[in-house]
RNA sequence: GCGCAAGUGGCGUAAUGGCAGCCGCGCUAGCCUUAGGAGCUAGUGCCCGUAAGGGCGUGGGGGUUCGAAUCCCCCCUUGCGCACCA
């Protein structure tokens, strides 16, 4: 009886043979194009479900199809150790992060090892060990020098549970990223990266990502929110001392303020009936009325209370209040008034806005409300307009004051330039342009560029994280730590408490220390780094891991660098991906790397979900790896992720294909029951002419697979090549039973069965080339040499060629026939059969056929 | 609200202008067996029909085309992103 199949036995044995014979293990080498594929590091949290498998599952299978393909491949694998959860769950239960975290390292490393998952181990890094983070720290030295680290205070995002800041990016909807609780401002003094300095470098070279996908570059793009526009300049006539009210009319005052305004419409200057600033604007008080200064106070606290949810709601009702102070527009000279409103952001742009109800919703509203004037400036061009020569403007549209009627409606769309002096007539696809010259010559503002993105706030008042290599000195103040003097090593005995500061803070040895430039007493920053910092820079150093002169050479930098592969969760799209490649943009104008882009392709795999829900211990709806492995041992696991669906999308958990791909492969098994041999894994050239015709017929399946296996990697499609593979396996079953295994048609299928199966169930797959292998005598498989060092098996058009090609005749468009015809049939040919076809005669008969469509080698239409 | 994806059997999906439903799960009937988480055979979109055969069918409506799941327009639903960024 043929031995039965069994995972377990098999898997454990050459998950030891692949990492003691340092198989993924790689330097660099001349004669071989590099390939450094990557997967997102994880943060050590322990235990890994299904939903990291099928991560890992790709990462692997890329680097196994990559080494078959020739390619020195890098697969490196290390720990995104540093972090809250380890601080977090010690405030608890009073384990030490770093004990936690070491451990859960030896866990999950036991984890890959048991789902067949190769790296290069001896790249391993950890973020969270001084050998790596002295190199973090140094490179905060390096934007440090290079003005890009910098502190100020600020009002920043503070989530009172975790009792730290965090970055904008770590705030979502008003609430912390991680844990959810409402995040409130707090004006503190923190450290900043001036990523903002790489803002248009960061949108500008999206462009040349063309293999990451669209929805991330679009995500960036927004997130920088990059828009152009202009400021302009509007003196302010009349404020408390010497003009209370009713500017309306005066030239401006050669003492009163100017407000600078930031509008992406410059040329709907004209139709600024008044302007509105955000209550925290610091003109605000020194413009305000007396008649108005207690309304406009009241309206200041009120929205300073307002969380940030509330006040950025855009379904809010808006509201605002009146200065009692008015401005000059520079374009028209009229008075226009000046109002507060929290719908303005004192955050972006300058604070202030000239407020066009005329072409804008959000000004059209608020005037609608305050009873404010309103000016159309742009016509629609769509010719249910009149022009008036006279003046320039359509005459159904009028400047007219609210308290005559309904206010005129707005209209922010394309058209024509109107109530806009010099403009009239300007089409709005030149009017900006144009705008912008007529302001800029007048001297009342200029051109500028504004982003959504703010610099990235790094401190965290935490402790399992990178110090941040500052010096606090009485006599020489700010003073950065000199590079020798790294690392700034994390201290271990912390006491771990829930409380405000960080715990730094407490250990006095730790804080006190000595200024490295007066050699005087001294206080140490006691912030760490944000994690991120951690993870923007790692791909570097799997280039060079055990550098102890720098983060990494050059030389070894430029070998391997860009990744040629990355993959990992979309949800990294914003956060992780941009500063990685702000990152690398400072790095490489230090010179320490030529790449401008770290990843050249990037895959987002989607999430495993099980009850509809993301796998999660709170849950309870994780399926465990290692329960995988028990029942149906990795490389069902593993090729069960893959087959799931489009790797890119989420994928809904289900036990009975898990058992059923279990099933496919003891079908794969039994396939080499018997006497089955090994053959040249390339079968281009092979000489056909004595093979009977199902030899011929497997061997074309075998052929279109290759063919079709092989594109679907390259595209990431890996579940349609699972599902190629069973073709094939099934039409292996099929002549086998009519021919047994032991002709070399069955011998070519088998081999190339394993070989590509190989990078997807890399066990099995080992064991069956062995194991077939022995008996081989054409080649010298089977004794030192596995599958995963087989070249990846080469496709052959000649032997995938049909033969016979089943033409489908259709009448109107309608299928109505099929026929076997030979391939190389011609069109006169196949029209004068379909149009004889008995089955096709009573839709044509006593009709003319007007047309014939040929479509070689698939169908004829016939249009009667 | 704006933007981007997606919508196909009982389920996961396949087909990117040319036979809709490959592959798998599930299910039905039968067979086999040192009774296993096994294996084999046949069937399985819906409706009419014993069958042969016919009709319908890819969220809804319209269009382009000899021909549309696929391309275009409108609408609906779901998911994701952004959300008063002037």
């Amino acid at each position: 009886m043929y031995e039965r199949y069994n995972p377990q036995a098999i898997e454990s044995k050459w998950q030891k043979s692949w990492l003691e014979s340092k198989m993924y293990f790689v330097e660099p080498e001349a004669d071989k194009p590099k390939f450094y594929t990557l997967v997102m590091f994880p943060y050590p949290s322990g235990d890994l479900h299904m939903g990291h498998m099928r991560n890992y599952a790709i990462g692997d299978l890329v680097a196994r199809y990559r080494t078959m393909q020739g390619y020195n491949v890098m697969n490196p694998m290390g720990w995104d150790a540093f972090g809250l959860p380890a601080e977090n769950a010690a405030i608890k239960d009073g384990i030490h992060p770093a004990i936690r975290t070491l451990d859960n390292i030896e866990r999950m490393k036991g984890q890959f090892y048991k789902m067949g998952i190769v790296y290069d181990w001896d790249r391993e890094v950890a973020s969270c060990l001084p050998d790596y983070y002295r190199w973090t720290q140094w490179i905060f030295l390096l934007m440090y020098e290079r003005g890009l680290a910098y502190r100020k205070k600020a009002a920043v995002n503070w989530c009172p549970n975790d009792k730290t800041v965090l970055a904008n990016e770590q705030v979502v909807d008003g609430h912390c990223e991680r844990c959810g609780a409402e995040v409130i401002k707090k004006d503190l003094v923190q450290w900043f990266f001036r990523i903002t300095e790489y803002a248009d470098r960061l949108v500008d070279d999206l462009d040349m990502l063309e293999g990451w996908p669209e929805r991330v570059r679009t995500m960036q793009r927004n997130w920088i929110g990059r828009s152009t526009g202009a400021e302009i300049d509007f003196p302010v006539v009349g404020n408390r001392e010497d003009d209370p009210v009713g500017a309306h009319g005066r030239a401006p005052l050669p003492t009163s303020p100017t407000i600078r305004v930031y509008t992406t419409r410059p040329d709907t200057i004209f139709g600024a009936t008044f302007m509105v600033l955000a209550p925290e604007h610091p003109v605000v008080e020194v413009i305000t009325t007396p008649e108005q200064r207690e309304a406009v106070q009241q309206y200041v606290q009120q929205a300073r209370k307002e969380t940030e949810i509330e006040r950025l709601s855009s379904d809010k009702e808006k509201t605002g209040v009146f200065t009692g102070a008015y401005a000059v527009n520079p374009m028209t000279n009229a008075a226009i008034p000046i109002w507060i409103a929290d719908y303005v952001l004192v955050t972006y742009g300058t604070g202030a806005i000239m407020a066009v109800p005329g072409s804008d919703e959000r000004d059209y509203e608020f005037a609608v409300k305050y009873n404010l004037p309103i000016v159309n400036v742009i016509a629609p061009d769509d010719g249910r307009w009149t022009m008036d020569d006279s003046n320039h403007r359509p005459s159904s549209i009028v400047h007219r004051p609210p308290t005559e009627g309904a206010p005129v409606p707005m209209y922010a769309g394309p058209g024509l330039m109107v109530n806009s002096g010099p403009l009239n007539g300007v089409p709005t696809t030149e009017s900006k342009n144009a705008a912008i010259a007529l302001i800029e010559a007048e001297g009342k503002g200029k051109a500028t560029t504004n982003y959504r993105l703010r610099d990235w706030l790094i401190s965290r008042q935490r402790y399992w994280g990178a110090p941040i290599p500052i010096v606090y000195c009485p006599t020489c103040g700010e003073v950065p730590v000199p590079t020798e003097q790294l690392p700034v090593v994390l201290p271990t005995d912390v006491e771990f408490r829930p409380g405000g500061e960080s715990p730094l803070a407490h250990v006095e040895s730790f804080v006190n220390t000595i200024c490295p430039t007066c050699g005087g007493p001294a206080r140490r920053e006691t912030d760490t780094m944000d994690t991120f910092v951690d993870s923007s820079w790692y791909f570097l150093r799997f280039c060079d891991p055990h550098n102890d002169k720098a983060p990494f050479s050059r030389e070894l930098a430029d070998h391997w660098m860009p990744v040629d592969q990355y993959t990992g969760g979309v949800e990294h799209a914003i956060l992780h991906l941009m500063y990685a490649r702000f990152f690398t943009k400072v790095l490489a104008d230090a010179g320490m790397v030529g790449a401008q882009e770290p990843f050249i392709k990037l895959f987002t795999q989607g999430m495993i979900t099980k009850d509809g829900a993301k796998m999660s211990k709170s849950k309870g709806n994780v399926v465990p790896v290692d329960d995988m492995v028990e029942k149906y041992g990795a490389d069902t696991g593993r090729l069960f992720v893959l087959f799931m669906g489009p790797p890119d999308e989420d994928a809904e958990w289900s036990d009975e294909g898990a058992a059923g791909m279990f099933r496919f492969l003891n079908r794969v098994w039994r396939l080499f029951e018997g006497n089955v041999t090994l053959s040249s894994p390339n079968g281009a050239g092979r000489d056909t002419a004595d093979y009977s015709q199902s030899d011929r017929d497997l061997l074309r399946k075998v052929h279109v697979t290759i063919k079709r296996v092989t594109n679907d990697i390259e595209r990431f499609h890996f579940n349609t090549s699972v599902s190629a593979i069973m073709e094939m396996t099934n039409a292996m079953q099929s002549y086998r039973d009519a021919h047994g295994p032991e002709t070399e048609a069955y011998s070519e299928a088998a081999t190339s069965l394993l070989l590509m199966l190989a990078p997807m169930a890399p066990h099995i797959t080992e064991e069956l080339w062995r194991r077939a292998g022995g008996t081989d005598v054409s080649r010298s498989a089977g004794s030192s040499e596995g599958v995963h060092q087989q070249p990846w098996p080469g496709f052959s058009p000649e032997l995938a060629a049909a033969e016979i090609v089943t033409l489908v005749i259709q009448v109107n468009g309608k299928m109505r026939d099929k026929v076997d015809m030979p391939a190389d049939v011609t069109q006169d040919e196949a029209i004068q059969t379909a149009l004889g076809r008995e089955k096709i005669r009573p839709y044509i008969e006593g009709k003319e056929a007007r047309q014939v469509h040929y479509v070689p080698g698939r169908l004829v239409n016939i249009v009667v």
